[in-house]
DNA sequence: TCATTAAATTGTT
DNA sequence: AACAATTTAATGA
């Protein structure tokens, strides 16, 4: 299905709206953002390529521009277990990016995207230089570490209904993913591939969760009105 | 720009 | 898994 070479990154003048999704760049000084700009790379990734893959050395630091990508990892039993979903806004390999070892987990495309990187020699400069720069970094860490707590407790559930709006409460973090905003735009199908469930089944949560006005389903994609209810929706049925 | 057609996505069984 | 209904994207005059 998808090619074993690496996703080829090339070099080209982002556009305005391009720099725009990415929400570290207005923290640094026009120096260090120079440095940075002039650094970043774009690629295309096609439905199921590969990002990056379990255990190849880092090379870059990854972001989202556009489209939606899939975490995962293989267990011992050569099993695939889904973490989380990359929405647009959202970087990611920060902590290996910093140990500088290899990646512990595998992205992947679930759509058509857009992607950005920063090689890691510049994202150790950037650590080194920048303190709005590491604020950011730090933040990540925090808040992807909450996302990863309650990824445990997602799991944990039975009730799909839970599940679906757990998980969808996650991809609407505007600390992580503040490319997403009021419409985050995904197919049942994506959303199903993410949370394990059947298409069938996550159309059912969400006419449910749409019935609460917790969100809106639209075409090819949702509308939160209600991220509260969406993160805090209990088991009652 | 509009109308037609193909493709994608959704709702339902 | 299959189907029909609906929405969007693509095409070409």
């Amino acid at each position: 299905m998808q090619t074993d070479s690496a996703l080829h990154l090339r070099r080209r003048a982002l556009t305005a709206g391009e720099l725009d999704a990415i929400p570290w760049i207005h923290l640094l000084s026009s120096l260090e953002r120079d440095r940075a700009v002039d650094d970043l790379k774009i690629a295309d990734a096609a439905p199921g390529e590969y990002i990056c893959r379990m255990g190849r050395p880092v090379t870059y630091w990854f972001g989202v521009v556009d489209g939606l990508l899939k975490m995962s990892s293989d267990n011992a039993e050569g099993q695939t277990m889904t973490f989380t979903g990359v929405p647009p806004g959202g970087w990611f390999g920060e902590g290996t990016a910093m140990k500088r070892e290899t990646y512990r987990y595998n992205i992947q495309a679930l759509r058509k995207s857009m992607v950005a990187g920063l090689h890691v020699d510049t994202f150790h400069w950037l650590l080194d230089h920048s303190i709005g720069f590491n604020r950011f970094v730090m933040n990540q860490l925090n808040e992807r570490l909450g996302q990863f707590i309650a990824a445990r407790e997602i799991d944990r559930m039975t009730n799909p209904d839970i599940r679906v709006a757990r998980s969808l409460a996650s991809l609407f973090n505007p600390v992580l993913y503040p490319g997403v905003g009021e419409v985050l735009r995904i197919t049942q199908q994506e959303l199903a591939y993410l949370v394990g469930l059947s298409r069938q089944r996550v159309n059912e949560a969400l006419t449910a969760l749409a019935a609460q006005d917790a969100i809106k389903v639209e075409y090819g994609g949702l509308r939160v009105m209600d991220l509260q209810a969406l993160r805090s929706r209990m088991s009652f049925r």
